[in-house]
DNA sequence: TCCGACGATAAAAACGATTTTAGAGGCGGT
DNA sequence: ACCGCCTCTAAAATCGTTTTTATCGTCGGA
């Protein structure tokens, strides 16, 4: 099956009446070329519809303009929006995307990695991927690569991630205005760093803001529908159950809604609920979640930024953490609690929705 | 930046006192090639870590299994499965995938499909992507390719995608069961085929089962929240307004179930809504969307299985056109319109939701 | 003994570019 | 007249593979 056999340089150059060599140089604006000549080359070469053969120049000159994006799922909505951001500078930049899917297995990613690293990409984009790992560690060693929204506790990398413990915060201070005390938390999996530093900042508001101290308002979850769901199960069947809820995410957010609707129990009214991430459903009216504000996208962009210093100055600079912040969202799934609770300030603040 | 250089397969050759042919030739297991000898071989490849240069081989094998994803906006979850179907059979048959955004631009697409050009692509699958026009057509014949969820009006090519046409019938029957008798329609972009099907199938249904002619109930829109919220006002502006609402897909309904809420309809007593693709989230209380059932996954898969034929079997084999089935279903958005209605027949059948 | 075939390996060509080195003229300075 | 330098172009090396062709014993058969 002999293909069309393309147009190579040898034909540009043939056409030319020139050598190889003076046609590359002539197309690569080097000044070593008349021109004139240069000019004429040009010409020929859009004439013929010559096209260089990514492959081949990527081998000898070393430099793939290439970037691999590993994500565990691209349908997964969460993450989608990093990989967007991703491309947009990718393109800008004259760069292609190889995209592989790690489903949060880790052998899937070292297998991934490799092949990756097979294709001489000259970076990569972790996002919410494994830090860990003997293999993993090592193949990291072969080629630049930036973090998003995951971080290894043990190593310092480039990374780039929202600024989690921040966004909490506010929340949860946003919930002590209303009156809140006791605030039940959805976390993501344990793996991640972004997940984890919430929870963190959740059990520092505890201490700071004078919540309820009590572990069973910690349900250990993930960033999906199902994790909501059965995060308000757990919550609800406490014997004191929370007056809000920090969900792990805006998807794992409208779990527990759902199941909220399942149990009858109304939100804001009986219960506070507070997403994070804003995706875009998060302002329909049939959901209207307050939520934290992720700017994915942009986050994205820094990273793929990131990751493009990296391989321009080669391996020598430090890593560089970047945290992008976002901002509180405030909509209709937060309300002052039902006034039965024990502490004084039964409402502090009267802000309200939209 | 002399990158800690890869071990090549002159370095196995070297280490094994073989020349770099046999090398090769035992690592590709052909029988040219004492077993001893291969098994050697093989050691020392891996105890040196050796991995061949995706780069080279492609470069001289002339495959380079690889294969190119052109999608308008990798973040559009109306789209993402497809890709993730996709990437299902691309690993499983060790391709490596190429990701381009297009922004449903077509100059932007041209550009895309010339670097994946460049970069040698055995293949390429084009989701929601343009059919038409000078260069990608030009383009279309240099590399095997399939189309997903939009067709040519006017080339036969290799296509997968649902079965809009059935599905809508489907849709339709049920609302007319309900006793509707007229029915808007916020179509998909016109440059949609699929978009173009479902309206086809509503103007035949239109006649089939007798529901109300009027253009009026037909809005061209999108794929996204807002063609959903403003199709909703429009429709609902109308001098006498639609019973029941067919949207152009899932997101679209959120949109229109979010004007409904605005404009204080009720979603299904006063309006019924129905929207296409099924996503995880119209499974929620909260949204509860009666749809039709669109395998977009799956869809995926049998588009890169069809382009991997195509890749193996050359060019000569026609264009094949396959169509996946999809279900109608049936949740709480869609009820018997209130009786003010002027057919007879008020109520057919009392199917009811979940 | 010679020929052909065969089995195993080696050598060389090719893939299509970039990069390095070489060469050919022209020109100015001494 | 000669040297060096500069400008432009050519030739060759290189990237890391695969593929094609060559080589070299050995063995069987006539």
């Amino acid at each position: 099956m002999p293909r069309a056999s393309r147009v190579t340089i040898r034909d540009v150059a043939f056409e030319a009446g020139l050598a190889v060599s003076t046609v590359s140089n002539a197309l690569a604006g080097k000044d070593c070329v008349r021109e004139e000549t240069r000019r004429k080359v040009v010409d020929i070469a859009v004439r013929l519809g010559y096209r260089p053969s990514a492959l081949a120049r990527s081998l000898r000159s070393g430099r793939s303009l290439t970037m691999g994006v590993l994500v565990s799922d691209v349908s997964n909505p969460a993450l989608v929006d990093y990989v967007r951001g991703v491309d947009d500078v990718a393109v800008r930049e004259g760069f292609t995307i190889l995209l592989g899917n790690t489903d949060e297995r880790i052998e899937k990613q070292v297998a991934q990695m490799k092949t990756l690293i097979d294709h001489e990409v000259d970076g990569m984009v972790l996002i919410s991927q494994h830090t860990e790992g003997k293999e993993v560690r090592e193949l990291l060693k072969i080629v630049p690569y930036v973090f998003i929204q995951r971080r290894s506790p043990h190593f310092v990398d480039d990374y780039v991630g929202g600024d989690n413990a921040a966004s909490t915060r506010k929340a949860l201070t946003y919930l002590h205005e209303l009156g809140h005390r006791r605030i039940g938390i959805i976390t993501g999996p344990t793996a991640s760093s972004t997940a984890m530093e919430r929870l963190a900042a959740y059990r520092a508001c505890v201490d700071d803001l004078g919540f309820d101290r009590d572990e069973d308002l910690v349900v250990y979850g993930d960033y999906d529908l199902d994790a909501g769901r059965r995060g308000m199960h757990r919550l609800w069947s406490l014997p004191e159950p929370p007056t809000a809820i920090l969900a792990s995410n805006d998807i794992c957010a409208l779990g527990v809604q759902d199941a909220a609707l399942e149990l009858g129990v109304s939100i804001p009214d009986q219960l506070s609920l507070c997403g994070c991430d804003d995706i875009s459903l998060a302002g329909l009216r049939q959901i209207d979640l307050t939520t934290t504000h992720m700017p994915k996208r942009r986050i994205g962009t820094a990273a793929a930024e990131l990751l493009l210093g990296k391989i321009e100055q080669g391996p020598n600079l430090p890593p560089q953490e970047i945290i992008i912040p976002g901002d509180l969202v405030i909509r209709s799934s937060c309300a002052a609690p039902r006034a039965k609770r024990r502490r004084r300030r039964a409402a502090a603040a009267p802000v309200a929705a939209e």
